[in-house]
DNA sequence: TCGGAATGTCGCAACCGTGTCGCAGACACC
DNA sequence: GGTGTCTGCGACACGGTTGCGACATTCCGA
């Protein structure tokens, strides 16, 4: 017996998903819109969140990222028949599994005792984060080095947000590119480098021996102080 | 950087996924039977497993149930477009996602960095591997020795990497030659043997009685400290 | 013990990966 | 319409890396 929160619009799929999951033994919430949600999210610490993406208001990748920003809770996506790019998006605003309607029960009862077989999550979507003397806050998106801020542009933020997401760890240019610029093919542009250097103009003090964004030659790039 | 086993019978599919998947940072053995990956996650121990359903002789639904008696690696399962039965199969067989063909490869990436980031509550475990005084950290690319960086070149590291990712094994220079240097054709050329040197003249201390690679005449060379 | 094959070792030059810069188009704002 | 900034893109330079050949050394069977 899991309590489930149910974030879903549509008032007949919501009623019948929320039955159809109290058959199969869960306990279930729901909600109508993406403020309702995350109210309820709040308040009832739910085991698990089903979360439609197309909402009025609030749509369902904004509630994923509010949810995370404080909290860690599963997260199972459901979306209409669309295209892929939604999946990625969604798995990357912190969704752990996505599921395409229309869906029978049985299969999105499946999907959510292997989302909670996997245990809790990491603790990745926290909303501010230090290194060093660089601060990253997500939730209000600005960078403070020493104490004052630094200006950066779009670009530069997602991509120091996409590095620091994951700090310590190498990601390829591949991962990078589809990351922040959203493209899907790098032919031998210089793009990501371009990036990553102007980057260093704003955080690194010295260029040549950088602190933060240490270049793995052959590999890509790596966030992080050590 | 993470090993990953894909098992896909056919060779267009897995040579395709097979290279993707390296550009998206991932270490990448495949395997085009169920008997051979069986064989092969238990000899590499790959951090993740994509697995085709449709396998010749033993299929995908058995090859995970084996995998599962013995092991809690995460099982990503691809299958052609088809019914849901086999999503709930599947996912009940012990399958972590399930991801439908034909794929895009920034797809199936988001999908077994989404496992992962919940599969494994201690990265860094998971990711380094330690063997007597040297350290590998698969996820940062750097290897320590006694505590302190030791600085490996792109191609050393990724001969360390693949020796050490069946260690006690001997590896050819073929195998070698095609893992690590993507040729596939040794001439009469010293190239593995000269990778081999320079990769000993930083971690060994003593290259006359090397600890961790040593020479099978006639065969090749393996990894460990036996 | 001898000889051939397999492997270790060294140095060099070409090449590749990356840092860096400047330019021009796109875009927003005034 | 003008102005400024942001961003993609190519050009260039530099240093480390790597492939390769040559020679030394070790190993193993005859």
């Amino acid at each position: 017996m899991s309590r489930i929160l149910l974030i879903e619009d549509d008032d007949s799929v919501r009623i019948s998903l929320s039955k159809a999951l109290g058959r199969y033994g869960h306990d279930v919430v729901s909600a109508s819109t993406g403020e309702e949600g995350l109210q309820l999210c709040r308040d009832r610490s739910p085991e698990l969140v089903v979360l439609d993406l197309m909402l009025p208001g609030m749509d369902g990748f904004e509630v994923c990222r509010r949810i995370r920003v404080t909290g860690t809770v599963p997260i199972v996506m459901l979306t209409a028949r669309g295209d892929d790019i939604d999946v990625v998006g969604g798995l990357e605003a912190g969704a752990d599994d996505y599921v395409v309607k229309p869906v029978e029960p049985r299969v999105i009862d499946a999907r959510i005792r292997a989302v909670l077989r996997r245990g809790t999550p990491d603790q990745s979507g926290q909303a501010s984060a230090t290194f060093g003397d660089l601060v990253i806050d997500r939730a209000a998106m600005t960078v403070t080095q020493a104490g004052s801020e630094v200006a950066l542009t779009p670009t530069e933020l997602r991509l120091l947000l996409e590095l620091s997401r994951s700090p310590g760890q190498v990601l390829s240019r591949q991962q990078l590119l589809e990351s922040v610029w959203e493209h899907s093919y790098l032919g031998d542009s210089r793009l990501v480098d371009n990036g990553v250097q102007r980057l260093r103009s704003k955080i690194e003090a010295d260029s040549a021996a950088p602190v933060f964004i240490q270049t793995v030659r052959g590999f890509g790039y790596r966030f992080g102080p050590v």
